[in-house]
Order: structure tokens, then sequence, then C-alpha cells
DNA sequence: ACAAAAGTGTTCTCGATACACCCATGC
DNA sequence: GCATGGGTGTATCGAGAACACTTTTGT
């Protein structure tokens, strides 16, 4: 019944992660309601136990898939959780990711260990289980400061985009407004956009040109 | 003789401490010489694994402090890294950490598993064990990157320091020499500086004025 | 005296900011 | 025709870069 044994103390590896995304004008987070206890019943970030023969961003992504049935985000290593007692069962060692994606892209799912899934604000979280309101405040504050000096917004849109789009995600994320030629002059001027040549209409106004990453891939730094 | 048992298999759990210092003009690294295997006889990051009941800082300073008998360093936490086979024993996940420390402060001396201990320049490093190499590559990045906006440059000089000391720092991790005019403009303008009203006298020349900081303390995100 | 680092201001350039109007579409 | 977001240029300001000489000490 309990066949893994080993000569030292082993902790149990976890990872985590804040799904993040852009809903009704708000910054929004994936949580899951636990099914099982500890904390049965909380509201949690998904994630779960390392498998042994994968690596811990393979197991976030099947995490995340498992108990959300999400896929295709852009993930990123953010800081590892490790305080003793953090898991009331045993010691467990919890290595956070957070992700980004497109909220029109998502259609979450519970499964598995998820009794429900929803979208919370960051401004209304319910009680979180363990300590993912430190993870999921630490993911924020990370990904704000990436805004500045990196192409991380892009993850938060779809791979083709307005220019309105894409301030929005800045500002949402900045928490403030910004001016738009100003906008549109920096954002240009970092040569990572190209045009589509097409255009999309958004509404009952002039129609705006595409956009897409010229080298889309990974997130760069910028500046 | 295995008396530690679980439902399912955990990995074990290091820390790994890339302790950085400036030695004769030159960005160097402590590195220990493996007096067990597996890689018995190779270079690698002082580290080792986590305790049950210590949280993975503390464990980084304990196995800093046990391997080097190093004391007192600036720590922060680097990033995971958790591939299978990244060790030949078993499963090893390795949460990383990178240290800095003024070399006239560190002595250090070979204890439990290190054979010898020594000091390396980053463009000549032996050959590592295990992926010490990308821990060491990694931390390298993160230590340039981090100059430009937070106070990590302190972290290398002593609590007391010149200016033309400081410079230094900002010169040999950029790779690249700095107007004094200007890098003292900056530096001051920050206003995380205070002058003690000493003075040292490094040489041959004028003293210089010692500064200190104004809050020390935590790394503080500048600019 | 001379070698060596400390200390000190001004000019220029470029990126960041502030700011207002016409355009194309849906209703 | 009017409401809505798309699209565009210019003037100003401030931070960063370039640049050279005097001061103080040890030998």
């Amino acid at each position: 019944m309990a066949p893994y044994c080993y000569e030292y103390p082993h902790p149990a590896v976890t990872t985590d992660i804040a799904l993040f995304t852009l809903r009704d004008d708000q910054l929004s987070i994936l949580l899951i309601r636990r099914r099982a206890d500890p904390f049965q019943g909380s509201w949690a970030l998904p994630g779960g136990f390392v498998d042994p023969d994968e690596c811990l961003e393979d197991c976030a992504l099947r995490e995340l898939a498992e108990e959300t049935g999400i896929t295709g985000v852009y993930l990123e290593q953010l800081y590892t959780f490790g305080k003793p007692g953090r898991d009331p069962r045993e010691r467990i060692i919890s290595v956070a990711y957070y992700a980004l994606a497109p909220y029109e892209a998502l259609a979450p799912v519970a499964g598995s260990d998820a009794a429900e899934v929803a979208w919370f604000t960051l401004d209304a979280l319910p009680a979180l289980a363990f300590d993912h309101a430190d993870v999921i405040q630490l993911a924020q504050q990370r990904l704000r400061a990436k805004l500045d000096y990196s192409t991380v917004a892009f993850g938060l849109v779809e791979s083709t985009f307005t220019l309105g789009e894409l301030q929005k995600v800045y500002e949402i994320i900045r928490g403030e407004a910004l001016d738009k030629r100003n906008f549109r002059k920096h954002i240009l001027s970092l040569g990572v956009l190209a045009e589509t040549g097409e255009e999309r209409c958004n509404g009952k106004h002039r129609p705006a040109k595409l956009y897409r990453l010229a080298h889309p891939g990974a997130v760069q730094y910028i500046k």
C-alpha cells in the first residue's frame, strides 16, 4: 500500500498554475473548487503532483488540461513555494507557474479533481486553499513588471489582433488609461509587429487593421 | 534501511547555490569539488537535500555554510530545475538560488561533502556536474538584468563603499566601461545612497567619500 | 614631480509625454 | 445623422550619452 520507499524523507512536489485572461475588461484568473481534502470545497489554483518521468512544465500543462480542459496557453515558471506546513498532509513543495491566454480561446470544463471551474476577477477573489493567495499576488506582480520589458502582453490576445485590443491589455494590467497615439507609436517602434493586411470590425465603427507578431514564438525582451 | 515510504513516488528536492563575488576585477563563482558519487571529483555548485522541516531558503543557506563555511550572503531564488534524468541516482528537483557577497567578507573552507572549494571566473569554468552549467548561465543573465532595475549590485560591495567601487561592479557585470560623471549622477539620483561622512583611501591617490545604503535591507526596485 | 583615482557641469540627442481632429462603419 | 472606436502629427520635456579638467594623496 506504500511501496515507494526512500532512505531519507522526500517531500512531495506539485505544480500550480495561475492562468490569467482578460474578460469583460478585467484581469481574471481561473480557479477550481477542490473535490477532495484538504480544503475540500475551497477554491484553489489548478495543479497537482509531478509524475516520475515528466518535467515540471509538462506537469503544469497536464494538470491544467486534466482539471480544466484547457490547452495551448503561454506558460512561464513563477516561483517555488516550499515552506513546511503549507499543506496539512505532508511536506509539499510547489513549483508555481503563470499562464496567459486570450479569453475567446478558452472553454474551461471541470475535470478529475475539480468539482467546479470558474473565472474570478482579481479584486474579488474567494478564500483560497493553501498559500494560493500569495501565488496569485506574486504572479500579478510579475505580469505587471514584465509588461514593461517583454512581449508577455501578446499572450493575452489572439494570434492576430488590433492595436486597440493590445492597448486594452496594457491598460488593464497597468490599471491606467494610455494615450492612443503614444501607445501606437511606442508599440510599432519595437519592431515586433507585422500587419496582416486584413481588417477586423469589432462593432459599429470603422474596422481596424489586424497585426500579428513578426516572429511568433518565445516572449522576447524589449527595450 | 529505507523507512520513509509513500503511496506515490516522491522526487528528492535539493537547493543549489550560485554564489557570485568580484575578485581581481572579475566576476567569479564559488564551486566545490564533489567528494561523493555521482560526479565524484567533478566541480559543482554547493547545495544539497532539503530537510523535512526547513524552508527552501534556509536549506540553501545551510548547505552553503556546511560545504563552504560561508554565511551572511544576499540570497535570492533563481529557478527550479526538474527535468527527469538530471541526476543519475533518482528523480531530483533542484531549486536554484543565486547569492552575492563582497569578496573581502568571504573565507571559504571545504566542509562535509566538499573535497575542495575554489573560485572560478565565469569565462574559465571547469566541466560541471549535473546541469550546473545551465544554472550558472541563467544566474548570470538574471544578475545582469537586475542591475538595471534593482539594487542587487549592492550585494557585491561591503556595507560602506566608494562610488568607484560601485561603478566597478556595474562595469564588470555589464562588461563595458561607464562614464564616471554619468554613473555618479545616475546612482545618486536614485536617492538610495547616504554619505557616511567618512573617507577611505584605496591607494596612492585622493581618498574617496564612503557611502552606504540609506535604507539597508531588501533589494529595492528602482526607476 | 608624477602617477593614480576622486570629484565636478554642460551640451546634445532621443525617447516619453501631452494634446485634437477626421475617418469608416452600424444602427 | 449620430454614436463609436480607428487612425494620424507636432511641440515639449526629461533622462541618458558624450565629453575634459582640477584635486588630493602616495611614492
